[in-house]
DNA sequence: GCAGTCACG
DNA sequence: ACGTACGTGACTGCG
């Protein structure tokens, strides 16, 4: 056994473990589909198969422009399919768009017993889609090897790659795309100079005859494995039945009002003109202020600006300059004026880069639309990521992050409903400890910080002062992510006796949530792996060797795998049943974001009432839990709401 | 390609 | 005595 991968040190498994299961030597034999007899034999075979594994070649790995190129499958081990798409010239037989060929593709794939199997679906299925091949009446989930592989194992070295998977367990140097279609530039990095479009028939068919079939393989594979470490329920009932809802997600995309910022951009970047310059003066030179080194050397250097001492020392270990983050700024805003200004150049130029100038860049042509990608295989706990743009960062603490907000609209005629849930990771955190008190807190709908207040202080709710209800607050959040009181004390600017008195307190009257974090840190002591409540594994490295803090790290990172996790499950299994319910009532509303406690949705004016109700029902019955859900609904005319 | 910074929950 | 809350993604400067 090869000792130096995570995966493997962890006991999770070896390639050859299940050897007998799943042969792994034979090579992919390619059929190609080459005639109108050839294509009707592929269909009897899908209809009839057990489990249908499938791939699509495009000319790009944008799923709302690309065209669609070719489409492999395997409904047997070692035996691939390729259906050439839309081939010029008249020597190869293909497949046509809006033909009965097609049609009758489309029937199979929707009509057959068999499970449908591929690596990262969602791309394919955007494409399937956008092709005239929607699958949304196979009763069975898309099983995705890929998704499937991050909940085996999170920490799986080199990658989440079909090729890189296929390497690792059957031990196939499969042909890379780069070598067929070639990519310009440095480091693989670049545009392709070609597109699958232009690769020779000879060519591609094998290479996609053979991914289809290495899916195959690895659904088998992936099948033991799930089975072994418990995480059918996770798959089965939440994150394949997600994937489709997350096509739709994309597909639709969010709309932006692009005369709106340009206006904006103008007025912000006139204001960072003026700021720069008053910068400049007060520095006596110019400089570049995005430059974290520069900035240094001019704030604690030429001006000699700090608090104390250690502010400025020198860091010979490094070549590190002292710290010109924001929170350290702000502790200097009133010894110089070129420190406020500075902040807010800081904010105008972060603003301008990441949303106001960069967003129309990314409006897509055809649509006019925003379209984000909902990464299901990257945050460990199970969240969703969102990137390309990430849209689950846009501003909203300041006043002009609000009115970067602002850009988010609907589509005419609409309005945008935003649906977040009110403190679902402590409702989560009650039902995981099954603490009394803080079911009790919330099963009467109190403010929970204020009551957390009350019963520390031991002093009646309605004579909680702001200060009580802030050090709550900051408890209760801490709390679930595994705070210490000496953090509690460094944030809260209470003593650090007085930090640990206030966190005794709460456990005093939080028994269960004690107990509950207590048995958390002994079941990662023992057992090297804490999970959600669907399953979701978190596994650590075995003990030995940490040091001290790393060993608190891994207590905090325990603990708060659970919490996280389990909140995003919950969030996940509102937006299975609100896009079911969307359908079922054939809605015209769209699903168009997500930002882990929120849903944001583009609904149509007449359709408000019905859906804000309908949210409301979905997201607050989710799943049962030992404390009520709530979820707090605003709509207005953008992602700034205004009215609840 | 990494570090620093900062946007969000 | 330890080190200072969890989880992300994007941009910029710089070597």
């Amino acid at each position: 056994m090869v000792m130096s991968n995570f995966g493997l040190q962890l006991g999770l498994f070896d390639p050859g473990d299940f050897g007998e299961a799943v042969p792994q030597g034979a090579p992919t034999i390619t059929r190609l589909a080459a005639s109108d007899a050839d294509f009707a034999q592929l269909l009897a075979e899908i209809e009839r198969a057990e489990d249908v594994a499938f791939d699509t070649e495009t000319t790009g790995v944008d799923m709302t422009r690309c065209e669609l190129v070719g489409l492999s499958f395997c409904t047997r081990e070692g035996h691939g399919w390729y259906v050439p798409v839309e081939m010029d010239g008249a020597e190869h037989w293909s497949l046509r768009l809006n033909s009965p060929q097609l049609a009758a593709l489309r029937h199979s794939l929707n009509t057959t017993r068999a499970q449908l199997a591929a690596h990262n679906a969602k791309f394919d299925l955007g494409v399937l889609q956008r092709h005239g091949l929607a699958i949304t009446h196979n009763t069975r989930p898309i099983f995705d090897t890929l998704i499937a592989q991050f909940a085996i194992d999170p920490f799986l070295r080199g990658g989440l790659g079909l090729k890189a998977l296929a390497k690792r367990y059957f031990g196939w140097d499969m042909t890379e795309i780069a070598s067929l279609i070639g990519y310009g530039g440095r480091g693989g990095r670049g545009q392709p100079q070609l597109s699958m479009r232009d690769v020779p028939l000879e060519l591609a068919a094998p290479y996609a005859a053979a991914d289809a079939d290495a899916t195959w393989r690895l659904a088998a594979l992936s099948r033991l494995q799930i089975e072994k470490l418990g995480l059918r329920r996770l798959l089965d009932e939440v994150e394949f039945p997600l994937l489709p809802v997350l096509v739709d997600m994309e597909m639709a995309g969010v709309a932006i009002d692009l005369p709106y910022l340009s206006r904006l951009s103008d007025e912000l970047h006139q204001r960072l003109q003026v700021i720069e310059s008053q910068i400049h003066g007060y520095a006596g030179r110019r400089f570049n202020i995005g430059s974290p080194q520069q900035l240094s050397g001019v704030l604690y250097q030429m001006l000699g600006l700090h608090l104390n001492f250690a502010d400025v020392q020198a860091h010979p270990a490094d070549n590190r300059v002292p710290s010109t983050r924001a929170h350290r700024l702000t502790q200097l805003k009133d010894t110089h004026p070129i420190v406020p200004l500075v902040v807010e150049h800081r904010e105008l130029s972060k603003l301008l880069g990441t949303y106001i100038d960069a967003l129309p860049t990314l409006v897509n042509p055809n649509t006019n639309r925003v379209h984000t990608h909902f990464n299901q295989a990257v945050v460990i706990t199970g969240r969703l990521s969102s990137s390309n743009p990430n849209l689950q960062n846009v501003p909203i603490t300041t006043e002009v992050g609000r009115r970067v907000r602002q850009a988010f609209i609907a589509r005419e005629g609409a309005q945008v409903l935003s649906a977040d849930y009110s403190q679902i990771e402590l409702r989560v955190l009650a039902h995981l400890a099954d603490d009394a008190g803080l079911k009790a807190a919330f099963a009467r709908d109190e403010d929970i910080h204020a009551s957390t207040a009350a019963a520390i202080y031991n002093v009646p709710l309605n004579t909680v002062t702001t200060d009580q209800r802030g050090y709550a607050k900051r408890i209760n959040y801490g709390i679930a992510y595994g705070m210490s009181s000496y953090s509690l004390a460094r944030g809260s600017g209470m003593s650090d006796a007085n930090a640990e008195r206030f966190m005794a307190q709460y456990f005093k009257r939080f028994a269960g949530v004690k107990r509950w974090l207590d048995g958390t840190k002994r079941k990662l002591m023992t057992e090297r792996v804490v999970d959600t409540l669907y399953g979701r594994r978190r596994p650590f490295k075995p003990a030995g060797g940490q040091t001290p803090a790393e060993v608190r790290r891994d207590e905090r990172l325990a603990v708060n795998h659970p919490v996280q996790g389990t909140a995003a499950e919950v969030v996940k299994l509102a937006m299975l049943g609100l896009h079911k319910a969307l359908k079922a009532g054939g809605y015209q509303t769209l699903l168009t974001l997500q930002v882990h406690d929120e849903l944001v949705l583009d609904v149509p004016l007449e359709e408000v009432p019905a859906v804000r109700e309908l949210v409301r029902h979905e997201m607050e019955h989710a799943i049962q839990l030992a404390a009520p859900l709530k979820a707090d609904i605003s709509v207005g005319p953008n992602w700034d709401g205004v009215d609840d």
